[in-house]
DNA sequence: ACAAACGATTAGTCAAGGCTAAAAATTAAT
DNA sequence: ATTAATTTTTAGCCTTGACTAATCGTTTGT
């Protein structure tokens, strides 16, 4: 079953959207999330849906089916080694990543990406620090939580940013909060939410409660 | 101005076909080398003048322009450093890397070719060693000439090869005689233009007049 | 309960890029 | 010099995947 770039990347963010396909998405979420018109959108959900990727019925949702949660997956696969590849081999900064990866994402041959996949020493994460589907289509979350859940005085790993915004990566990178980084939270502002860190045993943060809402931590 | 890979596909084949854009070609040729139909050939031929990329004269044959080698250039400087990355990083044999090279090259970045090169090692030669265009569109050809045409005692190195089939290059492999090899004619057979090489100072091989025209030497 | 608002689908259009079959132009053979 | 063969182009059709405008269904506010 060969599908083309436009339904891959479709199948890509129904997946993103719905949770990891459990859940049922609109057509006008899909497509202010592709960047489409709801009529785009609500064309390519009726193809979709005829080639049984995904469960539809008309004015109540799209689901993905199994298939269709499977060939998502394995895109979100590819997209990931690929980003693996520009930020670790070929130093691309977080926010110069995405769109290029959007693009190889569809370069299909199975030799491609598990010779790829080798070449980069089987990684887990992407440079996001979200886990890498294997190549069953298995995705192996770690136990994670809001940096804010963090209880004063523990120390935790950054494991993965929610926000993938330029804005918010210059912020990161200016601070030090890579993913991997240590971090110890040493206070809470209870008025505002905001908090104080202590960034790889070095450098004390004061951190807006938005921004750390981005980050996810592993204690 | 953008091209789609449909046309950068055109223009590559257009490009090789023609002696780097040198002499015309016609439609019959253009879509034999394609695998399609002479009438989808003459179609793209005529949108490609339309883009002031061919200069076309009906019924006559096609020639590129200035801006449409330019062009052709680029593509191919991206599908032979695909090609150096496939073959150096990821192992890829050389009859497997045509394909997925021929999808790569239409990723478009500047950044991704830029970075590539310079993760690569600046490169001169592909696999086959043929050499890559500069950033610039400039190709730096070497004085390189057929096995054949070698004084008999001469040594050369093994700078390229002129088919690419499976099974040539199966041979080839089997024999040792890769890009870079050194190689000494010790003798011709003048009843059959077959000839007695040494390979790599080891191994002395006979080789029928067919596959040494297709191996090019630098004395 | 019904109208208005909102969301989703359909109808109709377009461009790219393939195809087949038919027509036209060129080239080769008698 | 005609005729025949070959090459090239055109005409018409198809699919994908976008769009706008119009219509249809559902949900909400009064
Ligand atoms: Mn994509
Ligand atoms: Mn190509
Ligand atoms: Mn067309
Ligand atoms: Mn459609």
């Amino acid at each position: 079953m060969e599908l083309t770039a436009a339904e891959e990347n479709y199948l890509k963010v129904i997946y993103k959207l719905s949770d990891g396909g459990k859940t049922s998405i609109s057509t006008n979420d899909l497509a202010a999330a592709m960047s489409m018109k709801p009529a785009s959108a609500s064309d390519m959900i009726k193809r979709l849906a005829e080639k049984k990727l995904l469960d539809y019925r008309k004015y109540y949702g799209a689901e993905l089916s199994e298939l269709g949660k499977k060939q998502a997956i394995e895109v979100i696969r590819r997209n990931k080694l690929w980003m693996v590849f520009l930020a670790d081999r070929l130093k691309f900064s977080w926010d110069e990543i995405d769109q290029v990866a959007d693009e190889l994402e569809h370069t299909r041959s199975g030799l491609l990406l598990s010779r790829l996949e080798e070449f980069l020493g089987y990684p887990k994460v992407d440079p996001h620090g979200e886990p890498i589907p294997d190549v069953s289509g298995a995705i192996q979350t770690r136990p994670r939580i809001p940096l804010l859940a963090l209880p004063i005085g523990q120390s935790a790993q950054i494991v993965s940013v929610k926000d993938s915004s330029p804005a918010f990566l210059k912020y990161l990178d200016k601070i030090g909060a890579y993913i991997g980084a240590q971090v110890k939270l040493l206070d809470k502002v209870e008025f505002d939410g905001s908090i104080e860190l202590l960034v790889d045993q070095k450098r004390t943060v004061f951190m807006s409660s938005s921004i750390a809402a981005n980050l996810l931590v592993m204690p």
